[in-house]
RNA sequence: GCUGGCGUAGCUCAAUAGGUAGAGCAGCUGACUUGUAAUCAGCAGGUUGCGGGUUCAAUUCCUGUCGCCAGCUCCA
């Protein structure tokens, strides 16, 4: 047998025989190195450790330190898990697919006869450790596609068999471990034995390949890590996550409810609240005029006629509300663009006019599906800070980057961090390839010069325009759409807005629609969890509370409050005759910024003792000191 | 919408071989006049989400419906 050339990552060069293992190269460098090693790279593809070597190549061993070993080490957790399922339920379940995700692994189950309950979690687990104990090898094994075919009918395996007779392949690979075999493309650990804490963490249905025209399998969630001690870590941070979830929040912090009687998705907010839902409007409509935005207002119902203009009936209508009175029907507005349109339309436009910025705080409903609602972060009305820039073609690139900075701002205000996503043209779609060009080289010029890091998603736009995406997580990670900024086509197009031009000629406007916020009810959930209801003093409903010690200082405890209520400060008092730290802890549970502490010195002195939440005290100052403060530290956003 | 789980006092939760509900906190009343995260005592509070069924008897079993949770699908 022939030697090959192996070349390792330093550069240096091993002459190995044909059909060595990466495997067998970690051995020549050491047997921990081999040990630790759970695959390898060659020419840039994974591969196994004892997958042979044919040829000259370059090699790069893969230990739990790389990035790619989380995946291979979920991966296998997932077939250990299936291979448990299997052991346990025999021919009662199919395997389908399980493939790593972020923390963790799922794996899909098909079965018509056992239901899983995470009661039986444990049973599960107990079965994957003593499997892990076994140490058993994993094997990988190339069968001829009608092989495999055979292989997994005889198993009972219907859905591999699917998946393999869609597979274009002359060969696949499966893998085994002990009396269980997979279909898979690996690579996969080594062994058995390399696995170390997992934890399966929730049951869920999923469709079949995503469709929900398919058959529903039963998805078992479970989190695994390299080490027990990030095991531990990771199930204490999701322990945290939870104590910030904003519907828990939101009913401790008395900010909203929902009602049963009211409707699902439908946000009552209470008065606190309502005043940080204020708050947040009064700062938009002062950004927004600050960058040449119009404050504009359309009805909430609009004659279904129009909505047939717009589209909006043949394609959304699924989505709407409508009511009829007098024979004339009417739709309940699921957007904001059309009042927006007929402002447009009320007059002739001349270029010169161009752009125009039409900004409402326009509330919305959508019958959204009754299994997506959340809490504050999917409903079925909500408040959109929406815009409708209609500009020459010309000053299109202009408006999207200030489309973006002005998200840019905002979202530095707030400390976020977003994740930013391009969509371009789907197959399905309407619009000349030069707008579709034109509109997509704009978004993604304007994106280029934040100089942040973007996804491009090919083919997902609307249907008709490009549009940026800008995205924000909630405390479990899951990624909720803010802001959106997306160019149309088509609604210029049927309500035929027109332009005059220089040349005295009708012209086509280009229409942007963009939210910043997205939606202030889905704003107001990741807010929540953002700052773990500790909101800055500028957006929080109760900016401080004045406490006295004893009834000793209610009269003046009382002035204070005045003289505080007077100046605009945001202030509740409690003088109830409980001790101080009863008061305390009660404000503290609010998260109420500043406690006003005033006890007999503080009255003499004519001050207050202010007690920040983080526990810290301010040194007493006067009640106009304490106004300056409140104001100075508020002054960069109101 | 689909799959699975769940719905008990304002809130957090108890009560299974079916035998008409119990605790803490909150609330109310009284005492205590209190210095930075819970003072004590007493009182009151529920047609067990809602409708139907099985049963001598249903919070418990069946069914419909509304709502909530996890995920899928879909979207701000």
């Amino acid at each position: 047998m022939s030697d090959i050339r192996i070349e390792l990552p330093d550069g240096s060069v091993k002459e190995m025989a044909s059909g060595s293992a990466p495997y067998d190269v970690a051995m020549t460098i050491g047997e921990r190195l081999a040990q630790a090693s759970i695959a390898a790279k060659v020419d840039g593809d994974l591969v196994d450790v004892k997958s042979p070597l044919e040829k000259d190549c370059k090699l790069e061993l893969v230990t739990m330190k790389s990035d790619e070993a989380l995946d291979i080490y979920r991966h296998s957790t997932a077939h250990l898990m299936a291979h448990a399922v299997k052991d346990l339920y025999g021919d009662d379940v199919q395997v389908t697919i399980g493939p790593s995700i972020e923390n963790g692994f799922y794996y899909d189950f098909f079965s018509d006869k056992h239901t899983f309950s995470p009661e039986e979690f444990d049973t599960i687990e107990k079965r994957m450790k003593e499997i892990v104990s076994e140490n058993l090898p994993i094997e990988r094994e190339v069968l001829g596609r009608d092989e495999a075919i055979k292989l997994f009918k005889s198993m009972g395996e219907d859905y591999k068999v699917e998946l393999i007779e869609d597979l274009d392949e002359p060969t696949v690979s499966i893998y085994r471990q002990g009396d269980f075999a997979d279909l898979c493309r690996g690579p996969h650990l080594p062994s058995t034995g390399k696995i170390k804490a997992f934890k399966l963490t929730s049951v869920a249905g999923a469709y079949w390949r995503g469709d929900e025209k398919n058959a529903m399998l039963q998805r078992i969630y479970a989190t695994a890590f390299p080490d027990k001690k990030e095991l531990k870590k990771h199930l204490a941070r999701l322990e945290e996550a939870r104590k910030r979830d904003h519907r828990k929040l939101g009913k401790e912090l008395d900010l909203f409810s929902f009602s049963e009687e009211a409707g699902a998705g439908l946000v009552i907010w209470h008065p606190k609240g309502a005043m940080l839902r204020t708050l947040l409007e009064d700062f938009e409509r002062r950004e927004h005029q600050k960058r040449g935005y119009d404050i504009v207002m359309g009805p909430q119902i609009l004659k279904t006629d129009l909505w047939k203009t717009s589209g909006h009936y043949e394609n959304y209508r699924e989505n709407m509300y409508f009511t009829e009175v007098d024979e004339q029907g009417y739709g309940v507005k699921p957007m904001n663009c059309l009042a927006h349109m007929l402002i447009y339309k009320s007059q002739i436009r001349s270029y010169r006019d161009l752009p125009l910025r039409y900004f409402e705080l326009g509330t919305v409903h959508r019958h959204e599906k009754s299994g997506v609602l959340h809490g504050l972060l999917r409903v079925r009305g909500f408040t959109q800070d929406d815009a409708h820039i209609l500009c020459t073609p010309e000053q299109l690139d202009a408006e999207i980057k200030g489309v973006i900075d002005f998200v840019q701002d905002v979202m530095n205000i707030f400390g976020f961090e977003c994740g930013m996503e391009i969509s371009t043209r789907p197959e399905k779609s309407i619009g000349s390839d030069e707008d579709w060009d034109r509109a997509t080289k704009a978004l993604i010029s304007a994106l280029d010069d934040t100089k942040l890091p973007y996804e491009i998603n090919e083919g997902d736009g609307a249907f008709y325009g490009p549009k940026i995406d800008i995205k924000l997580k909630d405390c479990l990670d899951r990624e909720w759409q803010c802001a959106t900024i997306q160019c149309d086509f088509t609604l210029p197009e049927r309500f035929d807005l027109a332009y005059v031009g220089a040349d005295g000629e009708k012209h086509r406007p280009v229409m942007v629609h963009r939210v910043i916020l997205g939606s202030i009810e889905r704003f107001i959930g990741v807010l929540i969890e953002h700052f773990a209801g500790n909101f800055p003093l500028w957006i929080s409903p109760v900016q401080a509370i004045v406490v006295n010690v004893t009834d000793n200082q209610a009269e003046y405890s009382e002035s204070v409050f005045n003289q505080l209520r007077a100046a605009g400060i945001r202030v509740q008092k409690d003088l109830r005759n409980e001790k101080l730290g009863f008061k305390i802890r009660e404000a503290q549970m609010e998260k109420v910024p500043y406690m006003l502490v005033i006890g007999d010195k503080e009255m003499e002195d004519g001050t207050v003792a202010p007690r920040h939440r983080s526990g810290k005290n301010l040194d007493p100052m006067t009640v106009e000191q304490f106004i300056e403060f409140v104001k100075d530290e508020c002054s960069r956003y109101q």
